[in-house]
DNA sequence: TTACTTGGTGTAAAGTATGCACAAAGTCAG
DNA sequence: CTGACTTTGTGCATACTTTACACCAAGTAA
């Protein structure tokens, strides 16, 4: 290495990750409880540091997969934490990235990092204390996808493959902390038509069964490029 | 440090700054020929690495400071890169920051890292190869800012503090890479009414002279705390 | 069969965005 | 000093988008 660089060399650079999931219309996050110092016992974002010949993005996907067994899951950096005193072992940089998950189909492995992990509905985190800087970095993701999710049609990550009209609309209302009003909000959605109608319905439901949606990622590509904007 | 550390703190950690000016019409970005290996001889954005006990916006505010003698500018962090061959000197992760500045108004300084530093035009760089990844870095920067126009009054920190109608008009033209229609920007822009008349008009000019206007950021605060929102 | 719950639907009115063309105010050259 | 030139500044009609709002339909459960 050249004449000014060896004394740079010595930061440590994490990824957090605030993994969003959507259950019984509340949004929650998926965090684990601390089993190791700094802030042992204290609930956390999963996270890790980056290994030498690993990509960011990379680590990030390490991490949710280490965490949930999920791949391929929508994936996205927020903005990068890097507060002198942030971390009491020395100078860490983290990458804060947030993904969205559907919480119901999969189980959640603890690591050796988490003693324990546990989906947390947002609104009872309101003032929580978490590890480091966490609760900075939480808030930061939260307002990201809040408004990447005006603009972009990634709610759908977040729900089953088939879903009612309703369950979106609760999602949207969740995440954009609002009520909408139930026709407009499905003369906007249908409008744009890359939610297919499956012709089915709702079982088990005590009340009139509502019928089924899928997202069509292909007809959104194609309203994309015919010049159309995705907004809600 | 812990057990799990030491391995770890072998990253380092640099800035690289956007900075764009605005002038004769055209959106510039402030580069630099780098005068030390790895690629000498090459344009870049400015950057360096943070130093240790450096937070990260200070340290893109210092490699603006040190490059332009300005202080208090518009800054915003974007993203982080990573990739890990990035850079031929081992692992150096970069966080991309963009600035605003009024071009005309301040010289440029440059340093040890920079034999020149230049304003070039932006329409002029589609297919430059800048060093390292710093192309890819200055198309994320670009779209950032396009985004950000459209919903914050950022647009201002490129012009003098008085200005014409038009000339903010081509601003946003340049950022937005479309044409805007004169009535119907000028309708919005004073429908905001955080512009104000200066009741002056422009000298100097072979035409008649255009009105002089400033930005009032309290009167900005006020629309948008009366549940206004900016947008273009 | 009745009560209960949630699903699904249309219209009118207000507001916003767009497209478009011409007179006014200054400078400059002859 | 007049006419040519350049850029400024302005208004209206139309299409589109957004909002507000209430009732019947379809199923379950007692």
């Amino acid at each position: 290495m050249a004449e000014f660089s060896q004394d740079f060399f010595k930061t440590a650079v994490t990824v957090d990750n605030v993994i969003f999931g959507f259950d019984e219309s509340d949004l929650k996050v998926l965090l684990i409880k601390r089993g190791t110092e700094p802030y042992s016992g204290l609930w956390a974002l999963p996270g890790d540091f980056i290994y030498a010949h690993e990509n960011i993005d990379a680590a990030a996907a390490r991490i949710l997969h280490e965490l949930t067994g999920l791949e391929r899951v929508y994936l996205e950096q927020v903005r990068t934490f890097g507060a002198v005193g942030r971390h009491p072992l020395g100078r860490v940089v983290t990458v804060a990235y947030f993904s969205l998950v559907k919480t119901n189909r999969h189980d959640v492995h603890p690591s050796s990092f988490a003693q324990t992990a546990q989906w947390v509905k947002l609104s009872e985190l309101r003032d929580a204390a978490l590890a480091f800087d966490h609760d900075e970095i939480l808030e930061a993701c939260f307002n990201a996808l809040k408004q990447r999710v005006r603009v972009r049609p990634i709610g759908f990550e977040l729900l089953p493959p088939k879903f009612t009209l309703t369950e979106l609309q609760h999602l949207y209302e969740a995440i954009l902390e609002a009520e909408l009003d139930k026709r407009n909000f499905r003369k906007k959605i249908l409008s744009m038509d890359f939610i297919v109608d499956l012709n089915e319905s709702q079982e088990g439901v005590a009340h009139r069964p509502a019928r089924l949606y899928e997202f069509d990622k292909s007809k959104y590509e194609k309203f994309v490029s015919e010049g159309f904007n995705f907004e809600l």
